[in-house]
DNA sequence: ATGTGC
């Protein structure tokens, strides 16, 4: 008994869907089919079941490659993931009146867009704090290498953007597990310069292809050949991104932490679980016994006893799960529910009453802006569980009690 | 998702 669905079409590779009992959308099976395709997947295709269509490549997906790159398969949220702790602080300890943490994180934590929107917070740095500053040191060296030979990338905001949340889907929540525990958990990416670096990168790979990119199923899949000067700059810059949203994630959640300390007076440990994964990200892996590069567009490694975050939509459960090191999906797993409308849907389909109805028990921003977050959005995470059940086991169940969004 | 231009 298999639990994934099998799609083979002619001249592609096979692709294989933990979809069981959840909707995937034809147009997500034509742009897998599509991609599939390419000569230089390995294998097959791993399709997790919150998969719906992306730009060029399908979001919840697991591309396997040997001998070349899709830039625009990793996209332009370079590095873009998860970050959770586990706090010794029990849902007692939190005060009745949320409203003041919630302020005390926003102080904290740069969010929303740059350059600022009326009425919104600014989402960068005016003076980048020391503890931001340590962390860009780090990054430092890395960025000075890329920049040397592509100098317009410095002309990016870099590190004003390092420890700030972004906009979109980007949040940060104060959560409950199945025992009362409190959580912080975090979700963001590489910001302006690693989307910069994303977009470069997808047009680098287009002008390259020349003539050729014709013969490609969609011109978003065009893709950079291992062993070329550009393949390996994107490498270095991608590998870059990714240790910049890394830190980011790490930045804020000191910050978060620094903040909760100021308005809850007890003492508290947060070192008991930590978990930081990327959900968007190439890096070379060995599977089958091949050294490759693994694409996850909305994805999330799952190796034997690795821990990993899945989150819920704004009012619907989050889970921290261990991976079983499910070979045939390259050691994956879904990044989330996985859309079932688009946000302008969304935007049209439900009013700001249905938001506030749906997000009663978190303490959140509850306006127009946020309506495209609504869970209704989503697919049901539990029956997204369900099918990815050979891939993960759940290790936590999360409630939010408190979100932040930019 | 971000930044920029409409």
């Amino acid at each position: 008994m298999t639990h994934y669905n099998l799609l083979q079409t002619e001249n592609a590779k096979p692709i294989k869907m933990w979809t069981k009992g959840v909707p995937v959308e034809d147009e997500a099976k034509t742009q897998l089919t599509k991609t599939a395709q390419l000569p230089f997947i390995f294998k097959h295709l791993a399709v997790m079941p919150d998969v719906h269509v992306g730009k060029g490549s399908t979001i919840g997906s697991v591309i396997p490659t040997m001998g070349a790159i899709i830039p625009a398969a990793v996209g332009v949220d370079i590095g873009c993931g998860m970050i959770a702790v586990q706090t010794s602080l029990m849902a007692t300890d939190l005060p009745d009146n949320l409203l003041p943490l919630r302020n005390e994180i926003e102080k904290a934590v740069p969010h929303g867009s740059t350059p600022l929107k009326l009425g919104r917070d600014q989402g960068s740095w005016e003076n980048p704090p020391t503890l931001i500053q340590q962390y860009w040191q780090q990054l430092l060296p890395g960025f000075k290498k890329i920049t040397e030979k592509y100098p317009h990338l410095e002309q990016t905001n870099n590190y004003r953007h390092l420890g700030t949340l972004g906009t979109g889907n980007h949040f940060i929540e104060i959560c409950l597990d199945e025992a009362d525990r409190v959580w912080i958990m975090l979700h963001s990416g590489s910001r302006g310069v690693g989307n910069a670096i994303g977009r470069f990168f997808i047009e680098l790979a287009k002008k390259d292809m020349e003539v050729h990119i014709k013969n490609l199923p969609d011109k978003d899949l065009a893709y950079l050949n291992e062993g070329t000067e550009h393949f390996d700059d994107y490498i270095d810059a991608v590998h870059w991104a990714q240790e910049f949203a890394r830190l980011n994630r790490e930045a804020m959640m000191n910050n978060v932490i620094l903040a909760m300390r100021k308005i809850i007076t007890k003492p508290f440990t947060t070192h008991l679980l930590a978990v930081n994964c990327h959900h968007n990200y190439v890096q070379k892996e060995k599977h089958f016994g091949e050294e490759i590069f693994v694409t996850r567009k909305g994805a999330v490694s799952a190796k034997k006893g690795e821990l990993g975050i899945i989150p819920g939509s704004m009012g619907a459960k989050s889970y921290i799960v261990r991976g079983l090191g499910n070979e045939e999906s390259f050691c994956s797993c879904s990044h989330g529910a996985g859309r079932v409308m688009s946000r302008t849907q969304a935007k049209k389909h439900f009013t700001l009453e249905d938001q506030i109805k749906a997000t009663a028990h978190v303490e959140c921003r509850k306006d127009m802006d946020v309506i495209d977050e609504i869970p209704m959005a989503y697919k049901n995470i539990e029956a997204v569980m369900t099918a990815q059940k050979e891939l993960v086991e759940i290790v936590h169940q999360l409630r939010q009690v408190v979100c932040v969004k930019g």
